[in-house]
DNA sequence: GATGAATGAGGTTTCATTCAT
DNA sequence: TATGAATGAAACCTCATTCAT
């Protein structure tokens, strides 16, 4: 029943081939939770997606890449909800504290939701690989860029420093969370700290009380 | 005759052993500036310290061990500089711009010098390593309960909150100035943005045109 | 088509890893005639198979095992044998001085056969290894409860003792016979001592003349 | 104070010297009880001595040099009581069964006593070590050449074969009684097995009831 | 497409052993 | 005599990677 199908698909690997893909970049993100990515055995992810190393090199050069992989997915998805989370807001008048609260809670949940993969490639990054770097790029330029636009309103901006230090902030603040909390602060007032230097910095105003 | 003199220094490897000891030490300071972090092999260590890896063993468990002993060092020589520059300054009225500066200045100045090492210290700690945590906990818990100290005095203020979100910031861009700077923004732009975010935080009060 | 027949077969190495496998296993017997137990490094037996380190570790974590299934296979061979020599006899009359000797060649017989393997249980055994220990068991335990069901109809016997004591004395004298001829004993009147001791513990009575 | 009397004893290492080599014997006798033979590296002699490595190739070339000075010793005392037991007692007529037991009970008193190193005199001696063949001889040799000469005065006898079998079942039966009786033998019935065994073969007669 | 099997290559780690003090 | 310190030499063991099926 597919043959005829087939021909029209069939460049690139097959379905089933697709699957497999599949399979080993799931495990492979599965693996990044729980270990430490250098740590990570091309044997262990072909365990985990219930295949031989052998077939890992099949999609794979290396680990590496398939990480590549799931981070790229990643940043595609995820870099423009934190540039619209900026764009889409009115940061005018009363609206902007509501506008702060949204972006610094759009960060938190974004770490959230993918801490590991964000971790290696902040991770590999500093460690100078490019392929990761142009990643990191991607993810945190688009809201960067973002709030260079609105920044530029304010007068006394410096609209590339001041929306670098903003998105420094947000994503060292979203990643070390956790440690932020046991040390003393709690959820609700970080991201009221974090929704004040936000405000100030795009409007020069303060928040209200 | 020797009995007393001998129990106070007996157990301490004896200088030479200390000579060694500091080299090795070296050779890893100098191979993590040039390598990942997870690539340092002692052979390599050894090799630069110009002895062999039998007698990098007599000195350290392991690779970690001996970041560690470097990472302790440098965290205790840098936790209270940071601390007190905060601690140190007058944020009254007209001196505050000038202590947020100096802040800025101060984390900048020290990832600069550091840059390798405080790399690691996040790294080992994101990795769930908690002899790393520690020293970093000692590393910016430092200035970061400097902050607690001197925010307390603005009303409205969330202390530990504030503290923790100021730190990160700091941390980040001053680990990320030369990402940042490729990106757009100066060096000079940078350092005053901090200061924005920093006088803000702590007084309340904007930065002064 | 397939499922049915894998499923029953799948888990185990195939034909080609089956003859690795047993290569290794020869080779470690090999090797066991002729170097002290804890001298046999893995590259060695590697090499005498024709193999890598790196395979040997494919099939057994580290020497030990493979000397295991080895002694594990003799053990399982062995074992019966030794026993039916004892049940299988006679002891009755006339025939008992037969059943002795036999018993006596027997020992001797499986003592020339597996020299080397049936030292290395003992060592290991006196070591305190527990997984051999289970091995000496099997192997001794089965001529002992087979002494122990004839011997119980012997008056003024103590059974376990009885062929405990026997076992032991087989054991040892056939494991060092060569020693014993170089000393002054020759081949036959080792047997024939034996036999007297086995027949007198058995049956109370003496060997004829 | 000991200027004088120094000058006579000194030649070969004076009294510290010896005090040192005796604290090394002891610490080897130490750790023989508690480790496979094969795993006793110097080190730990040293350290169990309260002194270093460089110290010990002082006094041995090597371990085996030194647990073979400690199986010397012990065979010098003990070769001689065990011929003694044999050769001092009186085997006529009703005097032969408790002779049979103190000969029993001698053997098995001695390996509780010295275990480790008759074990590894055993092992040394099987991996075709001469030096502890050589301990070995003296130390078995001395009571098996008393019962050859007891052994001689019974008609039919082997006296070589005779006495080396009753030598090897007291050593083997001796060095495994804590097995034995696990497996489901009384200490008081082993001793009578052997005694029976040995009154058997060096007069011909049976245990009295 | 998938994978059992094999292995080169390389780092880790442990010790016995030797000096210089 | 005693010993800190250094190290050559050996095994260990693990993986990434490649074929042949």
């Amino acid at each position: 029943m597919s043959e005829a199908s087939d021909a029209v698909v069939e460049r690139l690997p097959g379905r089933r081939g697709q699957q497999t893909r599949r399979r080993l970049l799931d495990a492979t993100s599965t693996l990044l939770e729980a270990l430490p990515y250098r740590d990570m055995k091309v044997v262990d992810i072909a365990r985990e997606a219930g295949t031989s190393p052998a077939t890992f090199y099949q999609y794979f050069a290396d680990v590496e890449e398939a990480v590549l992989a799931i981070a790229d997915e990643m940043a595609s998805a995820v870099g423009p909800l934190l540039a619209s989370l900026v764009t889409a807001s009115d940061w005018t008048e009363d609206q902007g504290w509501a506008a702060s609260l949204r972006v610094a809670d759009g960060f938190i949940a974004v770490w959230e939701a993918h801490r590991s993969v964000l971790r290696v490639i902040d991770l590999a990054t500093d460690e100078g690989d490019d392929r990761f770097r142009e990643v990191r790029t991607r993810l945190l330029g688009a809201p960067a860029e973002a709030f260079v636009a609105v920044v530029h309103r304010r007068s006394g901006a410096a609209p590339f420093a001041d929306a670098g230090v903003l998105v420094s902030m947000l994503a060292h603040v979203a990643a070390h969370r956790e440690g932020l909390e046991q040390w003393g602060a709690t959820s609700a007032e970080l991201r009221q700290s974090l929704a004040r230097v936000i405000l100030a910095t795009v409007t020069g105003r303060a928040a209200p009380d």
